[in-house]
DNA sequence: CGTCAGACGGCAAACGGTTGCCATGTGTTG
DNA sequence: CAACACATGGCAACCGTTTGCCGTCTGACG
């Protein structure tokens, strides 16, 4: 049962292929009457154009990647979801790629996948900006989460967010606190920390950095011991994943939290609201960011624009119990 | 610019392009020497061969698309990362669709997507299996956790894990079970709530089922207000997510989980460990299936076979804090 | 009534590969 | 040494669209 073509169509409707084509592509072309009746008899015989034929000629695909530096992170499933149907909504197919965390492996796929796909969305992308711009001399990128120069990118909004964060730890009485570090590569980090410890001097706290850690649960471990060790009352994780593998820790160290430390995170992830104590941390509409990179993306391809455009989406500082007033016995709800 | 062409390659290397193209994908029909020249003259080249032009003529896209019934759903994560990294060690591609819970838009994806991708998956589809079967009449299918007579398919297993989760109940002391159902055109919830019934029975405990209700946190409201109508003094939920709104809800009622109702859940998400109390449920290997199902559906391109084969991925009852001897005051955690 | 501008439809050349078939050269066999 | 099989490379058709260009027809205009 080979599917019926455009030639099916043509010799059915008893009118050349070029016009079969345009009245699905370039309606306007045709005349109405003929239009109707092609597309008459292109339903009747079922016919559904062959993507791979139209992008051999017309050089789009329909398609936007996504990669992921780690799809086993549920903070990246609501950036998924948002782009998916952000791009189902426009009639384009979205295929996801997981870099691993691994730079290589994510230029490879960017490699393989040039052809198939219109654009790519890169989130978390541990490339050196340098590599980025060069991919993006030959590809369509925007970047999610994480801004380069010249580029067109969306991120949740966190510089702001990190004062919030620590303007909160102080106004609950600590004095210092200790950033948890995410991967070396990743920009993300970096512009965490450069806000947090601009923040902390601002209002005249402490501010010390340890890491950087594997933005996993496995490694909370480790980060809740080097937190310790730097005396500091409130530790602000990399992510919601270390944050909870930190309170996992603690609690197996027998440290109290929030009395003994505080612990704050990042993303709002499902399970921040589960764990015990629940987490402070920084959310915000992640779906939207993604549904914003890909329109970024679309818009793109219809004119090209001289100027990247750089999307901040609203974050917002969630309170929940894993922070309180430092050294007291029964911890204490802010607000 | 333009990337190079099998054209240009022909030319730098001074043979014809059928001898290029076959330097690749038949490796075997060219000389030795012939071949590494081409390879050298197109690594030089930086020839990446077009996937579109490649699969207009053989009509193999090297792409699968996976459908799951909802891309929000944790449950999923694992799955669709196996599928990826199986799709991917191929050298396919994975495309991701979401169906909304609706099939209707399943289907309508799955007709879009027919002449890009060379094979579906579908996870937890809520078809009726007979459309099921005509979609495979026409397209290479794998069901998953999911089972349909005629279909390949992989499933976790599930029977014998509901089995020894109502066996589990009943050593510790339960004699009647609710099973909170999920949607209605879910084979799963129709599969799972036969085997509770069928252990229940040949355990002797009394079992009812409630529902249906939306496999999501929000519904597990309504699910454990029904459950508690039913008396009975052990909740099966459709799945982890409903059974941590079930916990919600029960400790906003004021209700004890474990001492006055046991729940237990289904998937073993990352946050069934996390949440209070923590909760029992049937786990189980979820990224395998997805790399089960991807490579059934690849060994069926290579040579179809008469026979689908039907996978079963062993389960795993994970004992955690939600279930306890009933009617005690303090939780009892067995074995 | 001659001209001319659209509007509309068709022809055919791409797009970048794959593959069946044929031609040639080489080694093997009787 | 003739006959033949096989290994190797090239030719050209084909996959299913899109699109630039051209021809024709119609209606409006002067």
């Amino acid at each position: 049962m080979r599917s019926s073509t455009i030639y099916d169509v043509a010799q059915a409707a008893g009118v050349a292929t070029s016009t079969v084509s345009r009245a699905f592509s370039n309606p306007d072309r045709v005349g109405a009457a003929t239009r109707e009746h092609v597309l008459e008899v292109a339903r009747r015989l079922g016919y559904q154009p062959n993507p791979h034929a139209r992008a051999l000629v017309s050089r789009r695909t329909r398609t936007v990647a996504m990669v992921v530096s780690d799809i086993t992170n549920p903070h990246f499933f609501e950036l998924i979801r948002g782009a998916e149907m952000r791009a189902k909504a426009s009639g384009y197919t979205l295929v996801l790629v997981n870099a691993e965390e691994s730079p290589r492996i994510e230029l490879e796929q960017i490699h393989r996948l040039t052809r198939s796909v219109d654009g790519f969305l890169l989130a978390a992308s541990r490339q050196p900006a340098e590599d980025l711009l060069q991919l993006a001399a030959g590809h369509r990128v925007v970047v999610v989460n994480r801004r380069v120069p010249g580029l067109a990118s969306v991120v949740l909004e966190h510089a702001e967010g990190c004062r919030q964060m620590v303007a909160h730890l102080a106004s609950l009485g600590h004095d210092s606190v200790v950033y948890l570090a995410g991967p070396r590569n990743s920009w993300m980090a970096a512009s965490r920390w450069a806000a947090i410890r601009a923040a902390a001097a601002e209002l005249g706290l402490r501010a010390q950095r340890m890491g950087p850690f594997a933005p996993t649960v496995a490694s909370g471990g480790a980060a809740a011991d080097a937190a310790l060790t730097t005396g500091a009352t409130a530790a602000i994780a990399h992510n919601d994943l270390l944050a909870i593998g930190v309170l996992r820790r603690l609690a197996d160290r027998g440290i109290q939290v929030p009395q003994d430390v505080s612990v704050v995170g990042f993303d709002d992830i499902f399970a921040a609201d589960l764990c015990t104590p629940t987490l402070t941390t920084l959310g915000g509409a992640h779906a939207d960011v993604g549904r914003a990179a890909v329109e970024i993306l679309l818009n793109s391809m219809e004119q090209p624009r001289d100027h990247a455009p750089e999307l901040v989406v609203p974050s917002e500082l969630i309170l929940r119990r894993s922070t309180g007033v430092p050294g007291r016995s029964r911890g204490q709800r802010p607000a």
